[in-house]
DNA sequence: TTCATTTTATACCTTTCGGTACATATTTAT
DNA sequence: ATAAATATGTACCGAAAGGTATAAAATGAA
C-alpha cells in the first residue's frame, strides 16, 4: 500500500510547512501587528477559513511560524558552529551564517526572533515564553560546544564557555539589529571579522 | 517682562515633552502598530485633534517619541560611560546604566530603540534612517571615548576602540532583548559582570 | 468690543481589522 | 449509492483602526 491511512474528509490542498514559510516572510518584514490577515492569506495562497482551521488564530499562526523559523533559519548559525573543531573557525562560521540569515538579499532584513518577535514578547506571554526558551536553549548549545572544545584542548583552559556563548549571541543580536536598520552586508562582514580577530587574540593566543 | 511673546490664539494646555513621555510608555510596551490612537490619547491625556495638531500623524508622533527617548533614556549609558576615566569602570557603568533602562521595575522591559523601533524599521524608511543615525552616533561617541583613554594611557595600546564600541553596543542590545523576553534583572547583572571581567582580562591585563 | 487666531472637545468618517457562517466540493467508510 | 467527515471559496460580521469636520472656548491684536 502506498498511502497507508489517509484522513477521512476532503484532503488539504496545501502543505503546512510550505504555507508557514510563506507566512514567515510576511511576519518577518511587517511584524506581528503589522501583518494583516489579507496579506497573510494572499502570501500563503490559502483562504481565511483554511488558515483558521489549520492554525486556530493569527497568534497561533505566529507561534507556529516562530517554531518553523527556529528550525529553518535560527538553527543555521549553531549548525555552522558545530561543524567546526577549532574555536576561531567555529566563531567565524557562526557569525557568517548569522549574516547570511539577517542580511540575505532574498529575505527580509534582520532576524524574525531577535528583531521582530522580541518586540511582541513585551505584551504576549506565549511569545515571551517561547523566545525565552529558544534563547536559553541556544545559549546552552553554544556553551556545551565550547566546553567540549575546552576538554579537547583546542580552547584555552582559561576561557569561559558561558561568557563566549553570551558574547556570540550578543554579537548576532547586534548584527541582526544593524541589518534591520539598513547596514550593508559588507559592513556587517567587517564587524564580524573584527570580532573574530579579537576573539582569537583573547582566547587562543593569550590563553 | 515675564512672558516675552506669547503666541496668538488659545494657549496649549499640555507640555510637549510631558505628553511625549506618556506616549513613550505606550509605544515602548505595545510597539508602533500595537499602540492604538485610543490608548495613546488616553495615556497622553489629550484628545485626537490636539495630537494631530501638535504632531501631524501617528508616525510623526512615534518619530518624535524616538527622539525624546534618545535624550531621556538612550543617552544614559553613554553619559555613565563618559563620567568614568578607567576602561573597566567605564564599561561597567555603561552596562549598569543599560540594565537600569531595559529592566527597570517601573517602565516597560527592553529598549524602545533596539527592541521596538528596530522592528518597524523593516518597513519604514524614516524610522530606519533615524535609528541608523542614532546607532552610528552612539558608536562614534564610544569610539572617541576609548580613543581618548588610549591616548591617556589608561587603555592598552593594543586595544581597538572600534571593536570595543561594537562589542559594548552588542552586549546592550542583547541585554535589552533578554530583558524583553523576561530575563530577571539579577541574571542580566551577572551577564554584565561576566562581560566586564572578560573585558578587564583582555584589555587591561594582557595588553 | 470686536476680530483674527489657535486650541479644545465631541462626534463622526471611511477603511481595515480579526474572525466566522454557510454552502459547495472532495474524500473515506459503509 | 449513500452517509459522514473534512476542506474550500465567497461573502459577510461587528469592532476597531487612523484620521477629520465642526463648533465652542480662550487668547492677543485692533
Amino acid at each position: 500500500m502506498k498511502k497507508s491511512t489517509r484522513p477521512r474528509g476532503r484532503p488539504r490542498r496545501f502543505d503546512r510547512d510550505e504555507v508557514l514559510d510563506r507566512a514567515m516572510t510576511v511576519f518577518w518584514s511587517r511584524g506581528y501587528n503589522g501583518a494583516s490577515l489579507d496579506e497573510l492569506t494572499e502570501a500563503m495562497r490559502i483562504n481565511r477559513p483554511s488558515l483558521y482551521a489549520a492554525f486556530g488564530s493569527k497568534l497561533e499562526l505566529f507561534l507556529a511560524v516562530i517554531d518553523r523559523y527556529a528550525v529553518t533559519f535560527g538553527c543555521q548559525p549553531v549548525a555552522a558552529l558545530q561543524k567546526e573543531t577549532e574555536p576561531e573557525a567555529a566563531v567565524s562560521a557562526f557569525l557568517e551564517a548569522s549574516i547570511r540569515c539577517v542580511a540575505s538579499p532574498a529575505g527580509p532584513k534582520g532576524c524574525l526572533l531577535s528583531t521582530v518577535a522580541v518586540e511582541d514578547a513585551g505584551e504576549d506571554e506565549q511569545i515571551r515564553e517561547k523566545l525565552s526558551e529558544i534563547f536559553a536553549k541556544t545559549d546552552q548549545i553554544i556553551i556545551d560546544f565550547f566546553k567540549s572544545l575546552k576538554q579537547d584542548g583546542s580552547l584555552s583552559s582559561g576561557s569561559d564557555p558561558q561568557l563566549i556563548a553570551h558574547m556570540l549571541l550578543a554579537v548576532t543580536h547586534s548584527l541582526a539589529a544593524r541589518a534591520r536598520v539598513g547596514e550593508s552586508r559588507e559592513k556587517l562582514e567587517i564587524m564580524a571579522k573584527e570580532f573574530v580577530s579579537g576573539f582569537f587574540r583573547f582566547h587562543c593566543q593569550s590563553g
